[in-house]
RNA sequence: GGUGUCAUAGCUCAGUUGGUAGAGCAAAGGACUGAAAAUCCUUGUGUCCCCGGUUCGAUUCCUGGUGACACCA
């Protein structure tokens, strides 16, 4: 059976590098499972993937997208299990990595088939909420879907509002599309986890964050200001640097904050990957433990086949 | 050396007319199924600098120490 390596981790602990050696080793491109990275334009923010290190290892999903354009973890999922399909036939072994927890967990165990919401229920939903009001909205979700109601956080607006819009498109409740399946799929997966000392963790996003705006960050958010409401700029890095063009925040308090939110962000990655049994983990500093244990993993999965 | 001010959470500070304390920042924990770098929830015990004294009771008032800062020599 074939192999996808999985090399995962919170931002900033060091993925990107690795992820070159270990391509390199087992003669694999690169899947990109970032759903910001995946966007064209947003180069310094998402600490993409350089033009240099594109030309050392084919990327898959990176810049791929307008700013504007729709995507999701679902489609992330369709997409990857096409091309993987595809290299399969020419490779033993192929490497996905990132950071989006919901990405990765959308190829390696699938996500339920849920309706792509039309956007003309999108925008009466926005409208309602605008009109109404979360908890109106709220009651009528404990009409329509019960069972999703006793169980969603009531404050959010995200999850009420997109579980009333598969209500409204559908006539069917949320809840009869979440089966929460563990989809099997056609090759075996090794998940490498990447982690640090918090300090040391911690430091490296601190020192990346100085680097970034030293990069010209905020040159970049001022050529992305025109589209700062698409989804593609809710985004840590840039929603800082909005508040330094709007003239709200000065330069050195957006740093601060960005700088924490890029921690944030990191510990909420640690912990949806703590609940993941499956994950090996590892510091990025063993590279030879590494490597070893995915060439023991694509040798042992190419007997089995 | 003298005088004064200050000493409370990791940091900056507030406060207790004497009944053992709380803000901001920092930090910690969690949820998560088609916008996920999104969205949302929870969390503050700390020798109130140290030794004594007054008091039923001191972090608070008093003596003495120690340290920091300021001013004067």
């Amino acid at each position: 059976m074939k192999t996808l390596v999985v090399l995962l981790g919170p931002t900033a602990v060091g993925k990107t590098e690795l992820a070159l050696r270990i391509a390199e080793h087992i003669g694999s491109p690169i899947i990109n499972a970032d759903s910001r990275q995946i966007y064209k334009d947003l180069r310094i923010g998402t600490a993409a993937p350089t033009p240099e290190q594109q030309a050392r290892v084919k990327h898959y999903f990176v810049g791929m997208l307008g700013i504007n354009e729709y995507y999701s973890a679902a489609r992330f999922e369709t997409d990857v299990l096409t091309l993987a399909d595809e290299l399969f036939k020419s490779h033993e072994a192929l490497l996905l990595t990132g950071g989006s927890m919901l990405y990765i967990d959308a190829v390696c165990k699938g996500i339920d088939d849920i309706p792509t919401i039309h956007d003309e229920t999108r925008t009466l939903l926005r409208q309602r909420l605008a009109n109404e009001g979360l908890d109106r909205l709220a009651a009528e979700l404990r009409l329509l879907d019960p069972e999703y109601y006793a169980t969603v956080d009531l404050k959010n607006t995200k999850r009420i509002v997109h579980a009333l819009e598969v209500c409204y498109q559908t006539g069917q409740t949320f809840t009869s599309f979440r089966t929460a399946t563990h989809k099997q799929r056609p090759f075996n997966i090794l998940k490498i986890g990447l982690n640090r000392p918090r300090e040391e963790l911690f430091q490296r996003i601190n020192e990346r964050v100085d680097q970034m705006i030293a990069d010209g960050l905020l040159e970049e958010a001022r050529t992305l200001l025109p589209y700062r409401n698409e989804n593609a700029l809710n985004t840590v890095g840039y929603k800082e640097m909005f508040q330094v063009l709007d003239g709200t925040w000065t330069l050195d308090f957006a740093r601060e904050r960005l700088k924490k939110n890029t921690r944030v962000y990191a510990k909420k990655q640690l912990t949806w990957f703590a609940h993941d049994k499956d994950i090996r983990w590892f510091h990025p500093d063993e590279c030879t433990s590494i490597i070893s244990a995915i060439d023991k993993a694509i040798t042992d999965n190419t007997a089995n086949a």
